[in-house]
DNA sequence: CGTTGAACCTGTTTGC
DNA sequence: TGCAAACAGGTTCAAC
């Protein structure tokens, strides 16, 4: 579910109560396997101090510092974590009713709590040192947000892939998810399967400005719910109302009135405007 | 290289 | 009504 403008809104929201906090106690559920190494965590986290929260594509990042059990020096740490399609990170009142599918909760030294939830557990948690966690964020591709031109052309025109499958793969621009892939090329009038390197400098162009323009306004909404996703203060987003593609099959394209066809590509559902995006002539 | 399908897991919606 | 299939915002891996 949550793409770059919902990691990003939990992000914003996250900064609001975690910067300067301290990470008194750690407790899990009995589910813990979407945890790199449960053990490390419980281990490593509890005692850490929050310094900052930050996201990397869809990934967020919470830098910790931790005092050495027998020394004076202070060790920097990443607590690293993805929501997958239903990860749900928030902070609430230590004695607030727990949500089902929470897995772990992070006690904090001002009697709140920063709870994980995630029915499906397709999330990612895990503690890493600075170096250890750039072997994960390293890989990650250029954001979309602030991709110049120049490596925005060379990265779609440089593959013989399709351009949905190339914006939907994270080593190529980190964040981009299914919901604003569809929007995004709707609104740049690109099919779904055409070759991203059979695009023209006037559709690449156009593509850029429409990913910044959709990505931007789902931001300015806090994101799209679409059943799960929440911020990080358990409050839902707006921008799905705005979806002009996404889940629409068969409802009217909002430029020329026909009607939104689905097709699977890049193994994903792919919602389109057959007139607007028109068909490439092969694959 | 690139594509496809399956797997991971739970919940909800759709179709007969 | 009821049950089974299809589908879901993501990632990863094997097979072709």
């Amino acid at each position: 579910m949550p793409e770059l403008p919902e990691v990003e809104t939990v992000v914003r929201g996250l900064r609001l109560h975690l910067p300067g906090r301290r990470i008194v106690e750690l407790r899990l559920s009995k589910k813990t396997d979407f945890i790199d190494d449960a053990v490390a965590l419980g281990d490593r986290v509890p005692g850490s101090l929050i310094r900052a929260v930050r996201r990397h594509g869809k990934f967020l990042v919470l830098d910790l510092e931790t005092d050495a059990a027998d020394g004076t020096e202070a060790r920097a740490e990443l607590l690293v974590i993805h929501l997958g399609m239903t990860g749900q990170l928030t902070v609430v009142a230590a004695d607030t009713e727990v949500k089902l599918h929470t897995h772990v909760f992070f006690t904090l030294d001002d009697r709140r709590e920063l709870r994980f939830c995630d029915p499906r557990r397709f999330g990612r948690m895990l503690v890493a040192t600075p170096a250890d966690g750039e072997k994960i964020l390293g890989p990650l591709g250029a954001d979309p947000l602030e991709v110049s031109e120049a490596d925005f052309r060379r990265l779609i025109t440089s593959r013989r892939a399709r351009i949905k499958a190339l914006l939907l793969d994270q080593t190529v621009f980190r964040g981009m998810g299914n919901i604003y892939t569809d929007e995004s090329l709707w609104r740049a009038k690109i099919h779904p399967a055409r070759l991203g390197a059979n695009l023209k400098p006037q559709e690449i162009k156009k593509l850029q400005r429409a990913m910044r323009a959709i990505l931007e306004e789902a931001i300015r909404l806090g994101g799209s719910s679409i059943s799960d996703y929440v911020g990080a203060d358990g409050e839902p987003g707006e921008f799905q109302i705005r979806h002009r593609a996404y889940d629409r099959e068969g409802k009217k394209c909002f430029r020329c009135g026909t009607k939104i066809r689905r097709m699977i590509v890049a193994g994903r559902s792919s919602y389109f405007c057959p007139k607007c995006q028109r068909a490439p002539r092969v694959s």
